[in-house]
DNA sequence: CTCAACTGGTAACAGATGAAACTAGGTACG
DNA sequence: CGTACCTAGTTTCATCTGTTACCAGTTGAG
């Protein structure tokens, strides 16, 4: 056998196919929290974290969410601007500040979440909970593998 | 047992996950491609796929990229630019043109794929022919059912 | 103390992205 | 064959995202 050239087929380019799948879900869950709730994601995913934890910095909140601090800045002056967050100041450093959900803020959590199940059971359902087991394993090693090559 | 709100937490939360492992996957094959060859991801796709059936119109290659038009249309123009595409005329239809790799192209197209392939092993090596299976077939499933609820 | 180095958060800028408008060419139907 | 509609590709524009610069506050070495 002669030396023979590398193909590669874009189809079975797992890097590609992942970022393609990744895209259709991000877009199908971006329209659907912006048509259902005004919200963006990154707005999402601050509320949701925040209702975990209330009083966060967004120091915190940006390793929580792996969101830049420029996104979660942005974020949460939205948030606040819809008075869906407010903000404390921060006893232990002046620089910073609390946030943690309003009532109303909390409100929009309880109708969030039930319909983020919803569609994230629409998305990803019709797969058994083994199989399920075992793609969240693999996102998860992946996540470090990539992250060990692309030190950003 | 009471109402009982939703809770939801967001590292549990599948489209996070994916997004989150999509986006590192992407970023450090983006920054490879970028260090070693000058290509941005578009067009790093559009040299795979015209390297498997030269003479394609845009058109069919931002079906086979899934791919916005103007996305192929930057990057073909990029490529041209440097050299590494032709255009032919298309006899059928004047308002498209032919795209294949020149010399160089094919040149540049023999070094990127081992490279890529070696990247890929780089990230999803350690997973076993099985899983990578699944998650492709989970993929694959994926792009399917978040296509089918936003038909942008 | 005080000065240098550092960190939380914001603002300013720049590159990337996609929707919509536009141009040139193609198709259908009278 | 002419006119109304359609499509390939490009350009324009408005938006989004992240990098860099910046300001205010904090920490630590001397």
């Amino acid at each position: 056998m002669t030396a023979g050239k590398t193909t590669l087929r874009l189809d079975d380019f797992l890097p590609y196919r992942l970022s393609v799948a990744s895209n259709r879900v991000s877009s199908a869950i971006a329209t659907a929290y912006q048509a259902l709730f005004g919200l963006r994601i990154a707005e999402w995913r601050l509320i949701a974290v925040i209702a975990e934890g209330q009083g966060m910095t967004q120091q915190a909140l940006g390793a929580a969410t792996r969101m830049d601090k420029v996104t979660v800045s942005r974020a949460a002056i939205a948030l606040v601007d819809r008075g869906l967050v407010a903000r404390q100041p921060n006893a232990q450093d002046q620089r910073s500040h609390l946030l943690s959900l309003t009532a109303a803020g909390q409100d929009l959590y309880e109708s969030v979440a039930p319909k983020a199940l919803e569609l994230e059971a629409r998305i990803f359902g019709g797969f058994s909970p083994k199989e399920l087991a075992a793609f969240r394993a693999v996102l998860d090693r992946l996540e470090a593998s990539a992250a060990a090559l692309d030190p950003e």
